[in-house]
Formats: structure tokens, C-alpha cells, sequence
RNA sequence: GGCAGGUUGCCCGAGUGGCCAAAGGGAUCUGACUGUAAAUCAGACGGCUUCGCCUUCAGAGGUUCGAAUCCUCUACCUGCCA
């Protein structure tokens, strides 16, 4: 049985670390209880928080113990970062987000056994403290000199950093040193960009208590040319559905890179390691048949949305991206597809500029009829010269529906009355 | 408080009275090649009732036949001096 440690280590999980070997040590003497956070900055988690999730849940699955913790209180002030100051949210939108998130993260982890998880809020512990004892008892371990030293604020010195941003990562270390008296939380995990604040909480705590605890980072995931994955021109990859369709999640994966694809299959599935290793020597056979980002598309929709939603999302790929004749599709399949593909049923038949923006696939009018200028617009697998062509009668078969395509991959739809 | 400079399209950044919807780069989109991959090459990239028209160059007002470019005021930012 492979130790999680370096099950994470061969997934490529571990950026950053404290001392390994006393971590494992303390891993092989029994359960470990160990947290981490999510701040309510969005109404829905994304790709970069189901990583976290996802690694939580490893270690829950090698009999260590997760405390999810929502940020109920942080989210209220906000991490600092780079770009500049953050936009303020109110405390109700905050608190509709606290709720949501919760939801979404319990999805991942068992609240069964030994080892269950419990979720945490940190407004618990803010919202009725002192600013006298929370200046007296977390403020006075925190010189400001190695706080200015840090590299976000340093670099925020210059463009202007408020008082309450500066303050946010008190309160993350109070959050990792609260969690240890009331739960014994050891270890503290979270993508890289936090590893600041982890560590301020592992300091704390040592400061505080005299206990020595730990803490993990993940990497940055990115794209073969560096960039964040996961945020894209088109938008963020979201997990509620109703941010981002299960059907456009699938097709979020299934377009990843040759070269990131195997990195994922690690960093994103339970596929065992030496399982993925396999598939990846397949794919470098036959990179074309693209058997590694199905199988990557297939495991995550699934661990997202389950298996009717996964199911439902390859039957529309299939039937959109397949080389076959639409003709040959059932209407109820061909509907479907498009349905999920963020179809639209209109009330009249429209031009294919109209149909483009209609369908989503353009922004403006100007950008559908440049895209049929380009030759990039086509109508049922057909390239369409005229913008002004009227769509009346081009339904597929009987079903009234048209398939839209704009370029290689955004197929979306229109239904004629 | 005084002096000087700045605010341009998604981002960076040219442009000091007409040739400016505004150079160049990045991002993005499309085409070719392919595999719903990458790289490369080419084109596009404010909007519309699209061979023409309309709205943009921090905001408001003004000069002029004509302004992103000149003047006035306002807001914000940056240096230098107090």
C-alpha cells in the first residue's frame, strides 16, 4: 500500500511542504486531523477549489480525519491580491455564498465513521471576539516588519493595500490555531498561493501553543503555456451547474492539452497512478483518438455531476462531434444534445447572423457576420456563405432543431417554431 | 499647500488639429494543417438597418469648417518641493 504522502508526491500534489518525515511520522501513528479553507468569493467553487477537495478526500481515504472549513468570516475581509483591492461583498451575499459552497464541498468528503468529516465556519470564532483580545492574544505574534516582507504585500505597497486586507491573514493563522485546541488539526493543506498564510498559521500555533503542526501546498495548475487553467477568456470552470453546464464542464476537460492531459488524470482522478501511467502510453500510440481526455472528462463530470449527467454529456459530444450524418440521429438524441449544448427555441425562423447570437455562439452581430465572413459559421456540418440566409426549413429531419456550429468546437443550436 | 506630468479600445502601449475607429505588442476569434491537442502560417478583432451610418480616446463644457490631439472646470493617479 503506497503511503499518501507519496501517493500525493507522485500525482504531482506537493509544491510546497514542512518537514515531510515528521508528518509522516505523525501520519503513521493514527489518525490525522487536518483542514482546509474555502472563502466565499463566488456564489459556486471552481476548478482550483475541487483540487483541494479532491486532495482532502485522498487523505481522508488513508484514514485521516478533514475539517472543511468555510470562511464565513474571511470571506467578510478578503485575501490580498496582486491586482488590487477587492470588490466588497455584503454580509448577506457572503452568507447566501457560506451556504452554498458548504453544500458543494460536502459532495466530496464522508461524514461516516471513524474518521468523518465536520464542517467548520470561522465566523463561529470571529464574530463574538474582542478587538482588545484579538489585538492582545493573535496581534502581538505578529511583527508587521516580516509582514511587510511578504511578497503580496510588498507588492501592494506600491498600489495601496487597506488596513482590512492586510489584516486577512491574522485571521487565517487564528482560524489553523483555533482548529487545533478544538479539534488537535495538524495539518493545514491549500493550493500555493496560500502558503503564505498556511504558514503564518503554523507559526502562530507555535508561537501560541508551543505545538509544532504542518502544512501542504498544492501547485498551480496550469496550461501547456504557463497560464492558469481553469480561467479562461471564456470564463471559469464553475462546479454548480447552474453556473457552468454539465454538458460544457464535460467539454472543458475533453479539450485539455496532449501535454498537460496525463498531469491531470493524476492531479484530478483516484485513478491509481500506474493506471494512468498506462492510459498515457496509449495515448502516445494514438494521441489522436483522444482516449486520455475522455477518460478525463468522463471522471470528472462524474465525481462533479454524477453518472446521469456524465452519461448525458458524452451522448451530446458524441452526437455533435461525431463524423455521422445528423439526419441519421434520433430527433429525441439530436434535441438533447443541443439542449445541453445551450440550444434556444425561437419564435420565428432567423438569419444565421441572428441564429449565431441567438445561440450564444456570438456576441454582437458583427462578430456572427464576421465569423460567416471567415468562413467559420456553419449550419447542420455545412459551411454557410450567406449571413443573411434564412434558417426557415433547415431543420434536421422533422425535429425543427438547426445545428449551429461557429469554428471547431462550439456547437450550440436553434429550434424553428 | 506649491510645481510638473499623466488618465487612449479586453490588457500593455503609440498618437500633440484633418490622411484616426485610432500604430505596435499581448489576449481572443476564424481559416489552412490536424485529432474537439500543440506548434506554425494567414486573416479578423467598437456597434449597426454593413459598399454607408452611428458611438468611442477619464467626465463636463468650450474654440474650430474640423479635436484623442487646443482652452476651461471636475475626478483620480504619479513624481518633485513644502
Amino acid at each position: 500500500m503506497t503511503h499518501v504522502i507519496d501517493d500525493l508526491d507522485a500525482r504531482g500534489l506537493i509544491a510546497h511542504s514542512t518537514d515531510l518525515d515528521a508528518l509522516r511520522d505523525e501520519m503513521d501513528a493514527g489518525p490525522l486531523t487536518y483542514y482546509v479553507g474555502f472563502d466565499p468569493t463566488a456564489p459556486s467553487l471552481h476548478v482550483g477549489n475541487l483540487l483541494q477537495i479532491l486532495t482532502a478526500r485522498r487523505l481522508q481515504l488513508a484514514g485521516h480525519r478533514p475539517l472543511l472549513l468555510v470562511g464565513g468570516s474571511t470571506g467578510l475581509i478578503g485575501d490580498p491580491k496582486q491586482s488590487g483591492e477587492r470588490v466588497m461583498n455584503s454580509k448577506e451575499t457572503v452568507a447566501e455564498w457560506v451556504d452554498r459552497i458548504r453544500g458543494q464541498v460536502s459532495r466530496f468528503v464522508s461524514f461516516e465513521g471513524d474518521n468523518a468529516a465536520v464542517l467548520v465556519n470561522n465566523l463561529d470564532w470571529t464574530q463574538s471576539l474582542s478587538t482588545v483580545d484579538f489585538l492582545r492574544d493573535i496581534g502581538k505574534h505578529f511583527p508587521v516588519n516580516r509582514m511587510l516582507a511578504r511578497d503580496v504585500v510588498a507588492s501592494r505597497l506600491e498600489s495601496g493595500i487597506s488596513y482590512t486586507e492586510f489584516s486577512y491573514v491574522l485571521l487565517q493563522a487564528m482560524d489553523y490555531l483555533e482548529l487545533h485546541r478544538r479539534h488537535g488539526c495538524a495539518l493545514q493543506t491549500g493550493g500555493s498561493d496560500q502558503w503564505g498564510n498556511i504558514t503564518a498559521g503554523v507559526e502562530l500555533v507555535r508561537r501560541a501553543d508551543g505545538d509544532r503542526v504542518h502544512a501542504l501546498a498544492t501547485p498551480l495548475i496550469t496550461k501547456a503555456d504557463g497560464t492558469k487553467f481553469g480561467k479562461t477568456e471564456s470564463g471559469t470552470i464553475w462546479l454548480d451547474p447552474a453556473l457552468m453546464s454539465p454538458y460544457a464542464f464535460y467539454q472543458s476537460w475533453i479539450q485539455a492539452e496532449d501535454a498537460k492531459v496525463g498531469e491531470y488524470l493524476k492531479q484530478f482522478t483516484f485513478l491509481p497512478v500506474d493506471e494512468v501511467d498506462r492510459v498515457m502510453a496509449e495515448h502516445a500510440e494514438r494521441p489522436g483518438a483522444r482516449a486520455a481526455q475522455r477518460l478525463l472528462a468522463s471522471e470528472l463530470t462524474t465525481l462533479v455531476h454524477g453518472e446521469d449527467e456524465t452519461r448525458a454529456a458524452e451522448l451530446a459530444s458524441q452526437a455533435l462531434f461525431g463524423r455521422g450524418d445528423l439526419g441519421e440521429l434520433p430527433a429525441s438524441t439530436l434535441e438533447a444534445a443541443l439542449r445541453e449544448a445551450g440550444g434556444v427555441e425561437l419564435d420565428e425562423a432567423p438569419t444565421v447572423v441572428d441564429a449565431l447570437v441567438a445561440a450564444g455562439l456570438a456576441d454582437s452581430k458583427s462578430a456572427a457576420r464576421r465569423a460567416v465572413t471567415e468562413g467559420g459559421a456553419y449550419v447542420n456540418n455545412e459551411r454557410v456563405e450567406d449571413p443573411e440566409l434564412s434558417l426557415a426549413g433547415h431543420g434536421v429531419g422533422d425535429s425543427g432543431w438547426v445545428v449551429l456550429r461557429k469554428g471547431k468546437r462550439s456547437v450550440s443550436g436553434v429550434r424553428l417554431p
